[in-house]
DNA sequence: TCAAGAACGAGAGCAGTGCTCTTGACATCG
DNA sequence: CGATGTCAAGAGCACTGCTCTCGTTCTTGA
Protein backbone atom coordinates (compact mmCIF):
# COMPACT_ATOMS: atom_id res chain seq x y z
CA UNK A 1 0.00 0.00 0.00
CA UNK A 2 1.66 3.07 0.80
CA UNK A 3 4.95 1.90 1.57
CA UNK A 4 7.00 2.69 -1.30
CA UNK A 5 8.89 5.50 -0.85
CA UNK A 6 7.85 8.82 -3.06
CA UNK A 7 11.19 10.37 -4.31
CA UNK A 8 9.76 13.60 -4.85
CA UNK A 9 9.32 13.99 -0.48
CA UNK A 10 11.15 15.93 1.30
CA UNK A 11 13.68 13.88 3.38
CA UNK A 12 11.60 14.45 6.62
CA UNK A 13 8.95 12.88 4.46
CA UNK A 14 11.05 9.87 3.39
CA UNK A 15 12.28 9.47 6.77
CA UNK A 16 8.71 9.27 8.14
CA UNK A 17 7.58 6.88 5.70
CA UNK A 18 10.85 4.88 6.64
CA UNK A 19 10.25 4.72 9.94
CA UNK A 20 6.50 4.15 9.56
CA UNK A 21 7.60 1.20 7.86
CA UNK A 22 10.35 -0.10 10.44
CA UNK A 23 7.50 0.39 12.96
CA UNK A 24 5.28 -2.14 11.12
CA UNK A 25 7.90 -4.24 10.43
CA UNK A 26 8.65 -5.00 14.00
CA UNK A 27 5.35 -5.24 14.93
CA UNK A 28 4.74 -8.39 12.40
CA UNK A 29 7.73 -9.76 13.89
CA UNK A 30 6.34 -9.49 17.18
CA UNK A 31 2.73 -10.56 16.30
CA UNK A 32 4.11 -13.49 14.17
CA UNK A 33 6.27 -14.61 16.98
CA UNK A 34 3.75 -13.88 20.07
CA UNK A 35 0.24 -12.86 18.95
CA UNK A 36 -1.44 -10.11 18.71
CA UNK A 37 -2.55 -10.00 22.26
CA UNK A 38 1.56 -9.66 23.39
CA UNK A 39 2.09 -7.42 20.98
CA UNK A 40 3.70 -3.88 22.73
CA UNK A 41 4.29 -0.30 21.40
CA UNK A 42 7.30 -0.46 24.16
CA UNK A 43 8.61 -3.49 23.22
CA UNK A 44 8.23 -2.62 19.38
CA UNK A 45 9.55 1.04 20.57
CA UNK A 46 12.86 -0.88 22.12
CA UNK A 47 13.95 -2.85 19.79
CA UNK A 48 13.66 0.21 17.05
CA UNK A 49 16.12 1.80 19.65
CA UNK A 50 13.54 4.28 20.43
CA UNK A 51 11.72 6.03 23.54
CA UNK A 52 7.78 4.59 23.70
CA UNK A 53 6.31 7.68 23.20
CA UNK A 54 8.11 8.18 19.69
CA UNK A 55 5.85 5.81 18.30
CA UNK A 56 2.52 7.72 18.51
CA UNK A 57 4.35 10.38 16.31
CA UNK A 58 3.36 7.81 13.58
CA UNK A 59 0.52 5.14 15.28
CA UNK A 60 -1.64 7.38 17.03
CA UNK A 61 -2.55 4.45 19.04
CA UNK A 62 -1.74 0.32 19.24
CA UNK A 63 -5.29 -0.49 17.79
CA UNK A 64 -4.10 2.09 14.83
CA UNK A 65 -1.09 0.04 14.28
CA UNK A 66 -2.95 -3.27 14.78
CA UNK A 67 -4.98 -1.76 11.84
CA UNK A 68 -2.12 -1.56 9.37
CA UNK A 69 -0.74 -4.92 10.38
CA UNK A 70 -4.81 -6.22 9.72
CA UNK A 71 -4.82 -4.15 6.07
CA UNK A 72 -1.11 -6.05 5.15
CA UNK A 73 -2.76 -9.59 6.40
CA UNK A 74 -5.50 -8.93 4.63
CA UNK A 75 -3.14 -7.97 1.18
CA UNK A 76 -1.05 -10.42 1.88
CA UNK A 77 -3.79 -13.70 1.77
CA UNK A 78 -5.13 -11.46 -0.91
CA UNK A 79 -1.86 -11.36 -3.15
CA UNK A 80 -1.69 -15.34 -2.64
CA UNK A 81 -5.17 -16.35 -3.34
CA UNK A 82 -4.82 -14.16 -6.97
CA UNK A 83 -1.60 -15.47 -7.82
CA UNK A 84 -2.76 -19.28 -6.93
CA UNK A 85 -5.73 -18.01 -8.68
CA UNK A 86 -3.85 -17.14 -12.14
CA UNK A 87 -1.73 -20.35 -11.75
CA UNK A 88 -4.25 -22.27 -14.02
CA UNK A 89 -5.52 -21.42 -17.53
CA UNK A 90 -9.11 -19.41 -16.93
CA UNK A 91 -10.92 -22.76 -17.96
CA UNK A 92 -9.64 -24.75 -15.45
CA UNK A 93 -12.35 -23.40 -12.86
CA UNK A 94 -12.25 -26.23 -10.84
CA UNK A 95 -8.28 -26.24 -10.05
CA UNK A 96 -8.37 -22.78 -10.01
CA UNK A 97 -10.81 -23.37 -7.31
CA UNK A 98 -8.41 -25.84 -5.89
CA UNK A 99 -5.89 -23.92 -5.78
CA UNK A 100 -6.95 -20.72 -4.00
CA UNK A 101 -8.41 -22.80 -1.85
CA UNK A 102 -5.01 -24.27 -1.01
CA UNK A 103 -3.34 -21.51 -1.01
CA UNK A 104 -5.49 -19.96 1.37
CA UNK A 105 -4.71 -22.26 4.11
CA UNK A 106 -1.17 -22.45 3.43
CA UNK A 107 -1.03 -18.95 3.90
CA UNK A 108 -2.93 -19.26 7.09
CA UNK A 109 -0.72 -22.02 8.24
CA UNK A 110 2.41 -20.16 7.54
CA UNK A 111 1.00 -16.84 9.20
CA UNK A 112 -1.34 -18.11 12.36
CA UNK A 113 -1.32 -15.27 14.12
CA UNK A 114 -1.70 -13.00 11.13
CA UNK A 115 -4.79 -15.23 10.17
CA UNK A 116 -6.17 -15.01 13.67
CA UNK A 117 -5.84 -11.49 13.64
CA UNK A 118 -8.01 -11.18 10.72
CA UNK A 119 -10.30 -14.27 11.32
CA UNK A 120 -10.38 -14.81 14.63
CA UNK A 121 -12.25 -13.35 17.08
CA UNK A 122 -11.98 -9.39 16.48
CA UNK A 123 -9.97 -7.54 19.44
CA UNK A 124 -11.61 -6.15 22.27
CA UNK A 125 -14.03 -2.75 21.63
CA UNK A 126 -12.20 -3.13 18.21
CA UNK A 127 -14.53 -2.00 15.08
CA UNK A 128 -12.98 -2.98 11.62
CA UNK A 129 -12.55 0.45 9.98
CA UNK A 130 -13.27 1.31 6.24
CA UNK A 131 -9.56 0.94 5.43
CA UNK A 132 -9.53 -2.64 5.81
CA UNK A 133 -12.86 -4.03 3.46
CA UNK A 134 -11.30 -3.58 0.10
CA UNK A 135 -8.15 -5.16 1.04
CA UNK A 136 -10.20 -7.84 2.97
CA UNK A 137 -12.58 -8.74 -0.18
CA UNK A 138 -9.69 -9.67 -2.70
CA UNK A 139 -10.27 -13.32 -1.52
CA UNK A 140 -14.21 -13.15 -2.19
CA UNK A 141 -13.33 -11.26 -5.40
CA UNK A 142 -10.89 -13.94 -7.11
CA UNK A 143 -13.68 -16.47 -6.47
CA UNK A 144 -16.39 -13.70 -7.70
CA UNK A 145 -13.97 -14.49 -10.73
CA UNK A 146 -13.72 -18.27 -10.73
CA UNK A 147 -17.58 -18.68 -10.63
CA UNK A 148 -18.24 -15.73 -13.03
CA UNK A 149 -15.52 -17.58 -15.75
CA UNK A 150 -17.33 -20.99 -15.01
CA UNK A 151 -20.94 -19.28 -15.62
CA UNK A 152 -19.89 -17.85 -18.90
CA UNK A 153 -18.06 -21.26 -20.00
CA UNK A 154 -21.03 -23.13 -19.26
CA UNK A 155 -23.13 -20.65 -21.34
CA UNK A 156 -20.42 -21.20 -24.07
CA UNK A 157 -21.01 -24.59 -24.11
CA UNK A 158 -24.78 -24.84 -24.79
CA UNK A 159 -25.45 -21.88 -26.49
CA UNK A 160 -28.80 -22.28 -27.24
CA UNK A 161 -29.73 -22.45 -23.67
CA UNK A 162 -29.67 -20.18 -20.35
CA UNK A 163 -28.53 -21.14 -17.57
CA UNK A 164 -31.31 -21.56 -15.11
CA UNK A 165 -33.22 -18.91 -14.05
CA UNK A 166 -29.58 -17.07 -14.48
CA UNK A 167 -30.04 -13.67 -16.44
CA UNK A 168 -31.55 -11.52 -13.72
CA UNK A 169 -30.38 -13.83 -10.87
CA UNK A 170 -33.45 -13.54 -9.75
CA UNK A 171 -35.98 -16.64 -10.41
CA UNK A 172 -38.90 -17.46 -9.71
CA UNK A 173 -38.98 -19.17 -6.24
CA UNK A 174 -39.31 -23.04 -6.61
CA UNK A 175 -39.49 -22.58 -10.83
CA UNK A 176 -35.64 -23.67 -11.11
CA UNK A 177 -35.20 -26.76 -9.18
CA UNK A 178 -36.31 -29.22 -11.24
CA UNK A 179 -33.53 -32.10 -12.14
CA UNK A 180 -30.08 -32.03 -11.91
CA UNK A 181 -29.53 -32.41 -15.23
CA UNK A 182 -27.70 -29.20 -16.40
CA UNK A 183 -24.92 -28.52 -14.54
CA UNK A 184 -26.37 -27.49 -11.15
CA UNK A 185 -25.66 -30.18 -8.94
CA UNK A 186 -28.22 -30.92 -7.10
CA UNK A 187 -32.13 -30.37 -6.75
CA UNK A 188 -32.03 -27.00 -4.38
CA UNK A 189 -34.45 -25.47 -2.87
CA UNK A 190 -35.68 -21.96 -3.55
CA UNK A 191 -33.73 -19.15 -2.22
CA UNK A 192 -36.36 -16.83 -0.12
CA UNK A 193 -36.22 -13.36 -1.37
CA UNK A 194 -34.27 -11.67 0.82
CA UNK A 195 -31.00 -14.45 0.19
CA UNK A 196 -32.01 -14.19 -3.57
CA UNK A 197 -31.65 -10.34 -3.16
CA UNK A 198 -28.54 -10.61 -1.27
CA UNK A 199 -26.99 -12.62 -3.46
CA UNK A 200 -27.91 -11.15 -6.61
CA UNK A 201 -26.24 -7.97 -5.22
CA UNK A 202 -23.07 -9.86 -4.27
CA UNK A 203 -23.32 -11.68 -8.12
CA UNK A 204 -23.31 -7.45 -9.33
CA UNK A 205 -20.54 -7.06 -7.31
CA UNK A 206 -18.28 -9.51 -7.91
CA UNK A 207 -19.21 -12.54 -10.32
CA UNK A 208 -21.05 -10.54 -12.96
CA UNK A 209 -23.68 -12.96 -14.65
CA UNK A 210 -23.16 -15.89 -11.83
CA UNK A 211 -27.24 -16.90 -10.86
CA UNK A 212 -28.48 -16.57 -7.70
CA UNK A 213 -28.33 -19.94 -6.51
CA UNK A 214 -24.72 -20.73 -7.47
CA UNK A 215 -23.69 -17.49 -5.44
CA UNK A 216 -25.56 -18.72 -2.08
CA UNK A 217 -23.45 -21.64 -2.51
CA UNK A 218 -20.86 -20.74 -3.08
CA UNK A 219 -21.44 -18.37 0.24
CA UNK A 220 -21.70 -21.79 1.73
CA UNK A 221 -18.37 -23.35 0.40
CA UNK A 222 -16.62 -19.86 1.16
CA UNK A 223 -17.88 -19.78 5.31
CA UNK A 224 -16.83 -23.76 5.20
CA UNK A 225 -13.59 -22.90 3.55
CA UNK A 226 -12.48 -20.34 6.58
CA UNK A 227 -14.30 -22.64 9.66
CA UNK A 228 -11.80 -25.32 7.91
CA UNK A 229 -8.80 -23.43 8.51
CA UNK A 230 -10.09 -21.72 11.72
CA UNK A 231 -10.83 -25.21 12.98
CA UNK A 232 -7.09 -26.88 11.99
CA UNK A 233 -5.41 -23.66 12.98
CA UNK A 234 -7.35 -23.08 16.71
CA UNK A 235 -7.42 -26.74 17.70
CA UNK A 236 -10.81 -27.64 17.26
CA UNK A 237 -9.92 -30.79 14.87
CA UNK A 238 -7.83 -32.51 17.33
CA UNK A 239 -9.04 -36.18 18.24
CA UNK A 240 -10.66 -36.04 14.56
CA UNK A 241 -9.54 -34.46 11.67
CA UNK A 242 -6.35 -33.77 12.60
CA UNK A 243 -3.69 -33.73 10.48
CA UNK A 244 -6.80 -32.45 8.25
CA UNK A 245 -4.46 -32.11 5.03
CA UNK A 246 -6.73 -35.27 3.57
CA UNK A 247 -9.97 -33.91 4.94
CA UNK A 248 -8.60 -30.42 3.43
CA UNK A 249 -8.68 -31.42 -0.28
CA UNK A 250 -11.68 -33.87 0.45
CA UNK A 251 -13.74 -31.17 1.81
CA UNK A 252 -12.67 -28.51 -1.14
CA UNK A 253 -13.72 -31.06 -3.65
CA UNK A 254 -16.98 -31.47 -2.41
CA UNK A 255 -18.12 -27.79 -2.01
CA UNK A 256 -16.31 -27.27 -5.82
CA UNK A 257 -19.20 -29.68 -6.30
CA UNK A 258 -21.65 -27.96 -4.93
CA UNK A 259 -21.18 -24.76 -6.23
CA UNK A 260 -21.38 -26.59 -9.76
CA UNK A 261 -17.72 -26.25 -10.93
CA UNK A 262 -17.04 -28.72 -13.59
CA UNK B 1 -20.28 -29.42 36.72
CA UNK B 2 -18.90 -28.73 40.51
CA UNK B 3 -20.87 -25.71 40.98
CA UNK B 4 -23.31 -27.31 43.76
CA UNK B 5 -22.33 -26.77 47.34
CA UNK B 6 -21.53 -30.21 48.81
CA UNK B 7 -23.79 -30.59 52.05
CA UNK B 8 -21.30 -32.66 53.70
CA UNK B 9 -18.59 -30.42 53.97
CA UNK B 10 -17.31 -28.00 56.10
CA UNK B 11 -17.97 -24.39 56.54
CA UNK B 12 -14.82 -23.15 54.84
CA UNK B 13 -15.14 -25.43 52.20
CA UNK B 14 -18.52 -24.59 50.83
CA UNK B 15 -17.98 -20.89 52.01
CA UNK B 16 -14.80 -21.78 49.15
CA UNK B 17 -17.28 -23.07 46.87
CA UNK B 18 -19.04 -20.22 46.77
CA UNK B 19 -16.53 -17.91 46.11
CA UNK B 20 -15.66 -19.72 43.62
CA UNK B 21 -18.62 -19.48 42.37
CA UNK B 22 -19.30 -15.46 42.64
CA UNK B 23 -15.56 -15.18 41.29
CA UNK B 24 -16.70 -16.99 38.02
CA UNK B 25 -19.67 -15.11 37.98
CA UNK B 26 -18.65 -11.93 38.28
CA UNK B 27 -15.83 -13.03 35.43
CA UNK B 28 -18.63 -13.87 33.61
CA UNK B 29 -20.40 -10.39 33.75
CA UNK B 30 -16.85 -8.71 32.79
CA UNK B 31 -16.10 -10.85 29.89
CA UNK B 32 -19.94 -10.73 28.51
CA UNK B 33 -19.74 -6.71 29.05
CA UNK B 34 -16.36 -6.43 27.43
CA UNK B 35 -14.82 -9.85 25.99
CA UNK B 36 -11.94 -11.46 27.34
CA UNK B 37 -9.21 -9.21 26.56
CA UNK B 38 -10.77 -6.13 29.28
CA UNK B 39 -11.33 -9.69 31.72
CA UNK B 40 -9.24 -8.26 35.12
CA UNK B 41 -8.43 -9.87 37.93
CA UNK B 42 -8.33 -6.85 40.36
CA UNK B 43 -11.30 -5.80 38.43
CA UNK B 44 -13.43 -8.50 39.56
CA UNK B 45 -11.62 -8.62 43.23
CA UNK B 46 -13.14 -5.18 43.26
CA UNK B 47 -16.32 -5.79 41.83
CA UNK B 48 -16.35 -8.63 44.86
CA UNK B 49 -15.18 -6.20 47.34
CA UNK B 50 -11.87 -8.23 48.05
CA UNK B 51 -8.12 -7.56 47.65
CA UNK B 52 -7.12 -8.87 44.25
CA UNK B 53 -4.39 -11.11 45.43
CA UNK B 54 -7.29 -12.84 47.33
CA UNK B 55 -8.31 -14.04 44.01
CA UNK B 56 -5.48 -15.69 43.89
CA UNK B 57 -6.45 -18.32 46.74
CA UNK B 58 -9.08 -19.65 44.05
CA UNK B 59 -7.77 -19.44 40.53
CA UNK B 60 -3.67 -19.80 40.27
CA UNK B 61 -3.78 -17.63 37.27
CA UNK B 62 -5.62 -15.06 34.84
CA UNK B 63 -5.27 -18.07 32.37
CA UNK B 64 -7.14 -20.67 34.76
CA UNK B 65 -10.30 -18.16 35.28
CA UNK B 66 -10.66 -18.13 31.98
CA UNK B 67 -10.35 -22.15 31.33
CA UNK B 68 -12.94 -22.57 33.61
CA UNK B 69 -15.24 -19.92 31.64
CA UNK B 70 -14.22 -21.85 28.61
CA UNK B 71 -15.29 -25.00 30.34
CA UNK B 72 -18.67 -23.05 31.08
CA UNK B 73 -19.10 -21.93 27.82
CA UNK B 74 -18.62 -25.22 25.91
CA UNK B 75 -20.83 -26.52 28.91
CA UNK B 76 -23.83 -23.74 28.21
CA UNK B 77 -23.49 -24.36 24.11
CA UNK B 78 -23.17 -28.32 24.62
CA UNK B 79 -26.59 -28.18 26.69
CA UNK B 80 -28.37 -25.95 24.39
CA UNK B 81 -27.77 -28.10 21.47
CA UNK B 82 -28.38 -30.70 23.49
CA UNK B 83 -31.82 -29.58 24.38
CA UNK B 84 -32.51 -28.66 20.97
CA UNK B 85 -31.83 -32.39 19.84
CA UNK B 86 -34.11 -33.49 21.89
CA UNK B 87 -37.13 -31.18 20.85
CA UNK B 88 -37.90 -33.10 18.40
CA UNK B 89 -39.28 -36.76 18.02
CA UNK B 90 -35.83 -38.77 17.78
CA UNK B 91 -37.02 -40.43 14.09
CA UNK B 92 -36.48 -36.53 12.40
CA UNK B 93 -33.40 -36.47 12.00
CA UNK B 94 -33.40 -33.45 9.71
CA UNK B 95 -35.53 -31.48 11.78
CA UNK B 96 -32.97 -32.14 14.70
CA UNK B 97 -30.33 -31.09 12.93
CA UNK B 98 -31.62 -28.28 11.98
CA UNK B 99 -33.19 -27.37 15.30
CA UNK B 100 -29.30 -28.25 16.90
CA UNK B 101 -27.94 -25.69 14.05
CA UNK B 102 -30.46 -22.66 14.91
CA UNK B 103 -29.64 -23.77 18.64
CA UNK B 104 -25.83 -23.39 18.66
CA UNK B 105 -26.11 -19.62 16.22
CA UNK B 106 -28.62 -18.34 18.92
CA UNK B 107 -26.28 -19.10 21.70
CA UNK B 108 -23.41 -17.57 19.52
CA UNK B 109 -25.91 -14.42 18.98
CA UNK B 110 -26.79 -14.46 22.68
CA UNK B 111 -23.37 -14.92 24.03
CA UNK B 112 -20.74 -13.51 21.60
CA UNK B 113 -17.84 -12.82 23.74
CA UNK B 114 -18.53 -16.15 25.03
CA UNK B 115 -18.71 -17.60 21.57
CA UNK B 116 -15.42 -15.85 20.69
CA UNK B 117 -13.76 -17.21 23.94
CA UNK B 118 -14.21 -20.82 22.46
CA UNK B 119 -14.67 -21.02 18.95
CA UNK B 120 -12.23 -17.18 18.29
CA UNK B 121 -8.28 -17.08 18.16
CA UNK B 122 -6.88 -18.82 21.08
CA UNK B 123 -5.99 -16.56 23.88
CA UNK B 124 -1.71 -16.03 23.21
CA UNK B 125 0.03 -19.16 24.73
CA UNK B 126 -2.96 -20.52 25.70
CA UNK B 127 -2.74 -23.88 25.44
CA UNK B 128 -5.85 -25.85 25.95
CA UNK B 129 -5.91 -28.37 28.79
CA UNK B 130 -7.66 -31.46 28.91
CA UNK B 131 -10.61 -30.45 31.24
CA UNK B 132 -11.65 -28.70 28.11
CA UNK B 133 -12.05 -31.40 25.76
CA UNK B 134 -14.92 -33.38 27.29
CA UNK B 135 -17.34 -30.60 27.10
CA UNK B 136 -15.94 -29.19 23.89
CA UNK B 137 -17.11 -32.77 22.35
CA UNK B 138 -20.27 -32.36 23.36
CA UNK B 139 -22.14 -30.72 20.66
CA UNK B 140 -20.13 -33.29 18.36
CA UNK B 141 -21.47 -36.16 20.29
CA UNK B 142 -25.43 -34.34 19.38
CA UNK B 143 -24.78 -34.16 16.01
CA UNK B 144 -22.96 -38.01 15.82
CA UNK B 145 -26.18 -39.15 17.78
CA UNK B 146 -28.47 -37.68 14.74
CA UNK B 147 -26.35 -39.28 12.59
CA UNK B 148 -26.28 -42.85 14.15
CA UNK B 149 -30.63 -42.24 13.99
CA UNK B 150 -30.49 -41.94 10.59
CA UNK B 151 -28.42 -44.26 9.58
CA UNK B 152 -30.02 -47.02 12.08
CA UNK B 153 -33.16 -45.88 10.22
CA UNK B 154 -32.22 -46.10 6.88
CA UNK B 155 -30.77 -49.77 7.41
CA UNK B 156 -34.35 -50.24 9.11
CA UNK B 157 -36.23 -49.00 6.06
CA UNK B 158 -34.49 -51.23 3.68
CA UNK B 159 -34.38 -54.33 5.87
CA UNK B 160 -32.59 -56.41 3.14
CA UNK B 161 -29.91 -54.16 2.16
CA UNK B 162 -27.09 -53.13 3.59
CA UNK B 163 -26.70 -49.18 3.80
CA UNK B 164 -23.30 -48.62 0.89
CA UNK B 165 -20.22 -50.00 2.41
CA UNK B 166 -21.60 -48.97 6.22
CA UNK B 167 -21.16 -51.88 8.47
CA UNK B 168 -17.44 -51.72 8.92
CA UNK B 169 -16.93 -48.23 8.41
CA UNK B 170 -14.26 -49.07 5.90
CA UNK B 171 -15.53 -49.38 2.39
CA UNK B 172 -13.79 -50.12 0.11
CA UNK B 173 -12.28 -46.98 -1.96
CA UNK B 174 -14.32 -45.86 -5.40
CA UNK B 175 -16.47 -48.73 -4.61
CA UNK B 176 -19.27 -46.81 -3.22
CA UNK B 177 -19.98 -44.04 -5.69
CA UNK B 178 -22.22 -45.76 -8.30
CA UNK B 179 -25.58 -44.02 -8.57
CA UNK B 180 -27.39 -41.68 -5.62
CA UNK B 181 -30.34 -43.54 -5.70
CA UNK B 182 -29.89 -45.23 -2.18
CA UNK B 183 -30.16 -42.04 0.33
CA UNK B 184 -26.80 -41.29 -0.19
CA UNK B 185 -27.05 -37.42 -2.12
CA UNK B 186 -24.98 -37.83 -4.98
CA UNK B 187 -21.91 -39.78 -6.30
CA UNK B 188 -19.10 -38.61 -4.19
CA UNK B 189 -15.45 -39.23 -4.41
CA UNK B 190 -13.70 -42.17 -2.58
CA UNK B 191 -12.05 -41.59 0.97
CA UNK B 192 -8.12 -41.27 1.04
CA UNK B 193 -7.28 -43.95 3.66
CA UNK B 194 -6.05 -41.93 6.26
CA UNK B 195 -9.45 -39.56 5.88
CA UNK B 196 -10.89 -43.16 5.97
CA UNK B 197 -9.54 -43.89 8.91
CA UNK B 198 -10.10 -40.68 10.89
CA UNK B 199 -13.71 -41.14 9.82
CA UNK B 200 -14.19 -44.70 10.82
CA UNK B 201 -12.55 -43.73 14.68
CA UNK B 202 -14.68 -40.42 14.79
CA UNK B 203 -17.67 -43.21 13.89
CA UNK B 204 -16.56 -45.74 16.77
CA UNK B 205 -16.63 -42.52 19.24
CA UNK B 206 -19.40 -40.42 18.93
CA UNK B 207 -21.63 -42.45 15.77
CA UNK B 208 -21.19 -46.00 15.76
CA UNK B 209 -22.65 -47.65 12.86
CA UNK B 210 -22.36 -44.44 10.83
CA UNK B 211 -20.19 -44.67 7.21
CA UNK B 212 -17.06 -43.27 6.72
CA UNK B 213 -18.46 -40.95 3.89
CA UNK B 214 -20.98 -39.88 5.99
CA UNK B 215 -18.73 -38.89 8.78
CA UNK B 216 -16.55 -37.00 6.18
CA UNK B 217 -19.55 -34.97 4.99
CA UNK B 218 -20.56 -34.37 8.50
CA UNK B 219 -17.60 -32.59 9.00
CA UNK B 220 -18.19 -30.77 6.16
CA UNK B 221 -20.88 -29.65 7.34
CA UNK B 222 -19.67 -29.09 11.13
CA UNK B 223 -16.93 -26.52 9.77
CA UNK B 224 -19.88 -24.74 7.74
CA UNK B 225 -21.77 -24.19 11.19
CA UNK B 226 -19.34 -22.63 12.62
CA UNK B 227 -17.75 -21.24 9.80
CA UNK B 228 -20.51 -19.19 9.28
CA UNK B 229 -21.48 -18.54 12.68
CA UNK B 230 -18.10 -16.95 12.74
CA UNK B 231 -17.95 -14.86 10.19
CA UNK B 232 -21.76 -13.42 11.08
CA UNK B 233 -20.43 -12.75 14.37
CA UNK B 234 -16.80 -11.40 13.97
CA UNK B 235 -18.39 -8.90 11.12
CA UNK B 236 -17.41 -10.94 7.86
CA UNK B 237 -20.89 -11.01 6.31
CA UNK B 238 -21.08 -6.57 6.27
CA UNK B 239 -21.93 -6.05 2.63
CA UNK B 240 -22.88 -9.28 1.35
CA UNK B 241 -25.29 -11.92 4.06
CA UNK B 242 -25.97 -9.53 6.56
CA UNK B 243 -28.56 -10.22 8.19
CA UNK B 244 -27.68 -13.38 7.65
CA UNK B 245 -30.70 -15.53 9.22
CA UNK B 246 -32.08 -16.30 5.75
CA UNK B 247 -28.87 -17.41 4.20
CA UNK B 248 -28.36 -19.57 7.65
CA UNK B 249 -31.05 -21.52 7.36
CA UNK B 250 -30.49 -22.15 3.38
CA UNK B 251 -26.81 -23.27 4.16
CA UNK B 252 -27.99 -25.58 7.10
CA UNK B 253 -30.49 -27.13 4.74
CA UNK B 254 -28.42 -27.37 2.65
CA UNK B 255 -25.59 -28.83 4.49
CA UNK B 256 -28.50 -31.44 5.56
CA UNK B 257 -28.93 -32.56 2.27
CA UNK B 258 -24.79 -33.34 2.28
CA UNK B 259 -24.87 -35.23 5.26
CA UNK B 260 -27.99 -37.62 3.20
CA UNK B 261 -30.86 -36.41 6.25
CA UNK B 262 -34.43 -37.12 4.76
C1' DT C 1 -9.68 -29.97 74.71
C1' DC C 2 -6.21 -27.79 72.74
C1' DA C 3 -2.30 -26.99 70.03
C1' DA C 4 -0.26 -27.61 65.27
C1' DG C 5 -1.07 -26.38 60.84
C1' DA C 6 -3.56 -25.25 56.82
C1' DA C 7 -6.28 -21.81 54.62
C1' DC C 8 -7.40 -17.22 54.32
C1' DG C 9 -7.73 -11.81 53.45
C1' DA C 10 -5.05 -7.78 53.42
C1' DG C 11 -1.36 -5.05 51.93
C1' DA C 12 2.97 -3.74 49.83
C1' DG C 13 5.60 -4.21 45.99
C1' DC C 14 7.65 -5.56 41.23
C1' DA C 15 7.71 -5.33 36.41
C1' DG C 16 5.18 -4.41 32.81
C1' DT C 17 1.48 -1.97 29.85
C1' DG C 18 -1.02 2.09 26.89
C1' DC C 19 -1.13 6.70 26.77
C1' DT C 20 -0.49 11.97 27.81
C1' DC C 21 2.06 16.04 28.46
C1' DT C 22 6.00 18.92 28.46
C1' DT C 23 10.59 20.16 27.07
C1' DG C 24 14.24 21.17 24.13
C1' DA C 25 16.58 20.24 19.62
C1' DC C 26 16.27 20.24 14.75
C1' DA C 27 14.77 20.97 9.94
C1' DT C 28 11.97 23.45 6.72
C1' DC C 29 10.04 27.28 4.48
C1' DG C 30 8.92 32.28 3.99
C1' DC D 1 17.47 35.11 9.54
C1' DG D 2 13.62 33.93 11.91
C1' DA D 3 9.11 31.82 12.53
C1' DT D 4 6.85 27.37 12.22
C1' DG D 5 6.14 22.87 12.57
C1' DT D 6 8.13 18.20 13.46
C1' DC D 7 10.57 15.29 16.17
C1' DA D 8 12.71 12.23 20.15
C1' DA D 9 13.01 12.10 24.81
C1' DG D 10 11.58 11.83 29.46
C1' DA D 11 8.52 11.98 33.38
C1' DG D 12 4.36 10.55 34.88
C1' DC D 13 -0.56 8.48 35.40
C1' DA D 14 -3.48 4.72 35.89
C1' DC D 15 -3.73 0.27 35.12
C1' DT D 16 -2.45 -4.82 34.73
C1' DG D 17 -0.85 -9.89 36.43
C1' DC D 18 1.52 -11.76 39.90
C1' DT D 19 4.49 -12.64 44.30
C1' DC D 20 5.55 -12.32 48.98
C1' DT D 21 4.79 -11.48 53.69
C1' DC D 22 2.02 -10.71 57.56
C1' DG D 23 -1.40 -11.57 61.07
C1' DT D 24 -5.87 -13.88 61.64
C1' DT D 25 -9.18 -17.64 61.54
C1' DC D 26 -10.86 -22.04 60.93
C1' DT D 27 -9.92 -27.29 60.80
C1' DT D 28 -8.09 -31.25 62.31
C1' DG D 29 -5.64 -34.84 64.91
C1' DA D 30 -3.65 -36.28 69.17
Amino acid sequence: MASAPKAGSTARQRARAELTREIKAEARRQLAAQGAQQLSLRAVARELGMVSSAIYRYFPSRDDLLTALIIDAYDSLGAAAEKAGQSQPAAAVRGRWRAVCTAARNWALANPHEYALIYGSPVPGYQAPEATIAPAARVAVVFGQILADATALRLNAVPGQDAPGAADGQPQPGQQAPGAADGQPRSAPALSPLLALQAAALADAIAPGVPAPVIARALIAWTQLFGMISFELFGQFVGSADPADEFFAYAVDQMATLVGLD
